[in-house]
DNA sequence: CTGTTAGCGCGTTCAC
DNA sequence: GTGAACGCGCTAACAG
């Protein structure tokens, strides 16, 4: 960042003023055709580039979002992102990219970094879904959309997948194959997905009549570990589940990873179904079904929604909107009851 | 972005000098107590956050360096970008992310975009090793590491796997198990890994004297469907390979489904080695053996690099760094010869 | 210790 | 059609 040629030197050049150069880099139209040439000539030669900072002054807005998410090695935000990439490289924006690693702290000071910054707009699964956290973004006045992780705080747009009726339909299914004695390995109660999916599979098990025992109901983190360890747990039981939900793809590989170190037979001695797909699912024996969503299309909604808040778009003011994107339940044959 | 309070207004609220006021928040000493607690009072009351932007512009950094990865769905890259983000958020910069499909067109917009926005650095791994296409960062000087691909046509810190000698031990591994017969998947040959990965592929061959067929040589693009077809096509092989090395994790998934679909039974039939881990490597029966590397300590040594250049260190000045992380073999149980 | 002021590079009136 | 000049918010001399 030295030395660069501006906009001053092109002029000099091409021997017109600054603002005659600033009118052909914005295609503003209104300058003749060959002073126009003179001046892109000059900006061939000198090599110039516009200064997307000085620019942000006046303009007052950067062209850039913010994304904040919690863990980028888990593979479901990779794709959220993708599709808010690829949307939001159509609309000329950047996308600045931050992980929270779950930590409201980290979480706090990323947003710090983004309003200084005075980034146009904020896309967020957020750590802690009480939010308010996120008031600098809102002094500021800069929109937000929530993704997969609602806000109670503010009053934000909100793009959710259909956590209950995917967990319900898992469980559901499970139900049809005459289980009975189901267990859930639950994600964080404080989060909307670990919440949502419980209630799911409570909906479901209470309408077929189905009782719960306490010691089927485990708490983890989402992590691949939780559900590890957690399955381990279960095998403990005093009256054994026949099958288990997993509330998330990372314990789903814990989990499963579990039932093969202690012999814990899949699809035989117990059936599971996992809530997001995963790579590994087509790879145990028997396959794994799951509750899939398209994660690319919640990113490109995520951004479409984000983009018009920060168009200002009438038509979307002062309302807040909520998508639920629905998801759908992809049989493998990991619920199967066999012998047991 | 509206109507937020200025140094201006912090100034005038704390009976101060905007100089004033600027030193307490560079943090720069040189002002009374009293005077300091007055002013950030008045910041704390007006909510005043400091315009990033502004700074820059004097200061002439943006304390934001930019990431350009050709695929973020591939697992690999979320963990380079930890490792970036980690050590980056540690120094203070912020990480803008941006993924250019392994397109050079693509890749020339998103560095255009990042010289126009001054970006302090750049982080990649191109779509395109000739690099010619960089040369706009060079021009304003930014400096740039490349990661698990080289650059040609410029001098920068590299950081790269020792992609032949990991290729080398896999087949080597290969060969111990008796495989004479050894296919492989290759990545496309204009890029480090897959040129190099197949280099060491031959390097173990010859050593051992073992001939390499043509037909056992296939081209694949490191996505996932490539891997599928070629082990379609390896099954059609006048001379069947007893064994198949897979340049990538994306292809070894591939090349998995493709063995289980023809019911190609591997470790027994085919045996495989693939380079980089994968969860499904633990799930297939048997388990995968594959070359492992410490993707996250790539990104934090990208950074360090980066780091380094971006203070101008007088001690790494002119010189071209290049780093070479070894990887290690996981063995597992799909090299085993058995019956044939 | 504190204040004044000159830019940083650009977009935008408002004249010409 | 084109140009002159102001100001965006801040930092960095330089004065006091």
């Amino acid at each position: 960042m030295t030395n660069k040629p501006t906009i001053q030197d092109v002029a000099k050049k091409a021997n017109v003023s600054v603002a005659t150069v600033s009118r052909v880099i914005n295609e503003q139209g209104g300058v003749r055709k060959p002073t126009e040439e003179r001046i892109k000539q000059a900006i061939k030669e000198l090599r110039y580039v516009r200064n997307a900072v000085a620019r942000s002054m006046v303009r007052k807005e950067t062209k850039t979002i913010g994304v904040i998410i919690p863990d980028i090695c888990n593979p479901f935000f990779p794709e959220i992102i993708a599709g808010i990439e690829r949307k939001a490289i159509g609309a000329d924006y950047s996308t600045t990219l931050s992980s929270s690693n779950e930590s409201k702290k980290i979480e706090s000071k990323i947003i710090q970094s983004f309003v200084e910054r005075g980034i146009d707009g904020v896309i967020i699964t957020t750590a802690d879904e009480n939010g308010e956290h996120l008031q600098p973004l809102f002094d500021a006045n800069i929109p937000v959309v929530a993704v997969d992780r609602a806000i109670k705080h503010f009053d934000v747009d909100t793009v959710l997948t259909g956590n209950r009726e995917g967990a319900y339909e898992a469980v559901r299914h499970l139900i049809m194959q005459k289980h009975e004695k189901i267990a859930i390995i639950r994600g964080p109660q404080d989060t909307t997905p670990g919440l949502e999916r419980y209630k799911g599979y409570c909906q479901a098990m209470e309408e077929y009549g189905l009782p719960i025992k306490e010691e089927w109901i485990c708490d983890g983190d989402f992590m691949e570990d939780s559900g590890y360890e957690l399955t381990k747990k279960l095998s403990t039981c005093k009256e054994m589940p026949t099958a288990i939900f997993s509330s998330n793809n990372l314990m789903s590989i814990g989990a499963i990873k579990a039932l093969y170190d202690m012999s814990w037979v899949l699809g035989k001695e117990v059936s599971f179904v996992g809530f997001d797909d995963i790579d590994i699912a087509t790879f145990t024996n028997p396959p794994l079904t799951v509750v899939s969503r398209p994660m690319r299309n919640l990113g490109e909604l995520a951004f479409q929604l984000l983009f018009e808040r920060m168009k200002q778009d009438p038509l979307v003011k002062n309302q807040k909107r909520e998508f639920i994107v629905t998801p759908h339940l992809i049989v493998r044959q990991s619920c199967k009851r066999s012998v047991y």
